[in-house]
DNA sequence: AATGAATGAGCCTTCATTCAT
DNA sequence: GATGAATGAAGGCTCATTCAT
């Protein structure tokens, strides 16, 4: 159900800004994206988007909330009845695939690696903040799989190792990535390399929780 | 052999704006650097940079090659009569403390990776062709680990693995790292998450070793 | 007798913006002050000024007479049977008492001062034809004290300087007149300061009565 | 004697710059004032005011450095052998003088009485220490005529009030100067104008001196 | 009567680049 | 060989104003 008279389309063309905002950010990263190419994009004046967000730092921020948002209502779709391992794998397909989908999901899984590769700084509360459950679900994941506490350094350790191989596929240049597998860009070649972040990933967890706590 | 009469100190200055461009690139990534910084740190007039490299590109190119030269010609001081996932390992530190060295060494491993956290297509020769034997090298030994041919796709993978743990260190903000971690920064933090790395990755290199090929 | 019903309360909108319009002007000048100010003090939207007023020196105009109006209703409260010298003297105090004041007083007084200080042009008409009685009154009285008529160039040039010596407070920043006179502001400073321009002002106008004229 | 070899025209495009934005500035005040019309006015492009003076503020800065040096270099041309009224009478009508003049020393006096306006706070240093010695002057004058100290508060009250009757003469629009003195402006009109406040002046500061401390 | 939305003109500032010396 | 000087393009932002409802 629609509200039954949208105020006019302010809310049509804040909505618009926003999504604009988010692949423009996603696509050029803060410093790189344009205020005026994000609201010609939105079909709007280049003056709008400060009229509803101040100024280009409250559009970013915005536009973070927004992905967010639209994100977080849909929540991982990962049944819960499922051993560790094997939803450690859906979950690690599901963010990648997020690289190659136009959805909305894919624009923040984007939006988000942007801002891990060149921080601004501006959205570190809602960073941190927001993300907390995200992480904290990401965690108690590898915790259940490695028998290590949360606090434990190790499994810390190893939340970075698993991200970090995830991020190449956001941040690497598509051109470069294919340069460096040596054949073009595919969805079947993102699977596969879905399985294989599953599987070194998985061996890895099982070293790391085997050793020593430092 | 050199010139004989390398005139006037042209080639002093160049040095050092080289130098001077080398620190920025590294600190801020192409696009965050400022020309006016580069050549005010190398104690040169605004305009020398354009004199000398015709203009912010063709210094960001020739300054990789200076780093990379430099680099190159010390070599990867690893013994090669070590078992392979000794020197590994020995690799892995090397390219860590890279990160906390001032060294030049430093310097060119963090303009490496700042390149490939924001691409700008304008070292892609001197990238490819360049970089080519230190890959090739890592290459060998991967699949001396591993007993994957070079061209295996799994092998590439590993190496993507490998190389994105790595970037984190390099890439994430110190003071994201340390909320990530829950620790101050240290060199103790990295040596140890080079152990981490270590053992998560070889025991990564193993399982996708014995997995069939796709 | 007021209109029987009037229009909505489009009357009361129209009175809080212009009380917020003075309060504004009167604390910021034309130039400095922003119709986006104004329009939230008066708890309006930001194009109700326009909307009333037509743009913003309509307002500032209508602001002007609002504050005139309210102010000469009230009129100087200073009998008539006093001496010239003691009804002189209660008048600069009644002056620059305004300064102080939060009233509705005050803040007219504070935006003549204002407009003097940094001429729009704007209200010349409403200046000196509402002005008038105001000065008639002023120029009546030092013509009282020094006997001089009121065309005399010598009566002029006293009111220019009485006046002057009382704009000072309303235009100098508080911390530049904290500074010029070595110690904080406060009402007795004020009081302390109006007896010294009433006994500074006789002397001087008996002077300038005794010269001859030019 | 110049400088054999003015480094290119760089000083003079300097020099122009800084004439220009003290006519704009002491036209317009701070914030009336455009960069573009300085730099039109100085036949320099719009940037070249940040190029030599960083900023708006910057240059704001340097020209009252300007205009003040030159008019330190001349000083007060007052004879010190004269009666200390004497030299009273002429510092004011060289005061006044400036308003007409077109001179340099006419546009910072200008210049001046703007800041007093409309502070800005740019110049607090400038103006404070640099005018220190020119108002340890006047003060000075003011204590021989009076004979109180200059700590006294009755010799600073006596300061403003004798400061505020010339500002007027600036700080007022000529053609409100012409209404309020029924005349048109002239020369001759302003030098009546200071013998005016030479008098009124010393009658004042005679009465202040008389009377008890409070 | 009043407002939310939108716009356009104008401003300051940054920065790579060019030119004359 | 090197530089001081200067420029133009472009960006973000402010603000009064207008329009449709």
């Amino acid at each position: 159900m629609r509200k039954t008279t949208p105020r006019r389309d302010g809310e049509a063309t804040r909505r618009r800004l926003l999504d604009a905002a988010c692949e423009v950010f996603a696509e050029k990263g803060y410093h790189g994206a344009r205020l005026a190419d994000i609201c010609r994009r939105a079909g709007a004046n280049a003056a709008a988007a400060n009229y509803h967000f101040g100024d280009k730092a409250g559009l970013y921020v915005e536009a973070w909330r927004h992905a967010f948002r639209k994100d977080m209502e849909e929540g991982f779709p990962i049944p819960e009845n499922l051993a560790p391992e094997e939803r450690f794998s859906q979950l690690i397909r599901y963010l990648l695939r997020a690289f190659v989908e136009k959805s909305r999901r894919g624009r923040f899984t984007r939006l988000y690696f942007q801002e891990l590769a060149n921080p601004t700084g501006l959205i570190r509360d809602v960073l941190y903040q927001l993300m907390e459950p995200r992480r904290m679900f990401f965690l108690g994941l590898l915790s259940e799989i490695t028998g290590l506490r949360i606090e434990d350094e190790r499994l810390l350790f190893c939340e970075l190792s698993v991200i970090n191989q995830c991020r190449a596929v956001f941040t690497v240049r598509r051109e470069d990535l294919e340069y460096l597998l040596g054949q073009p860009f595919s969805e079947e070649l993102v699977e596969r390399l879905a399985d294989h972040i599953v599987r070194f990933s998985l061996a890895g967890l099982r070293a790391a929780a085997s050793f020593p706590a430092p």
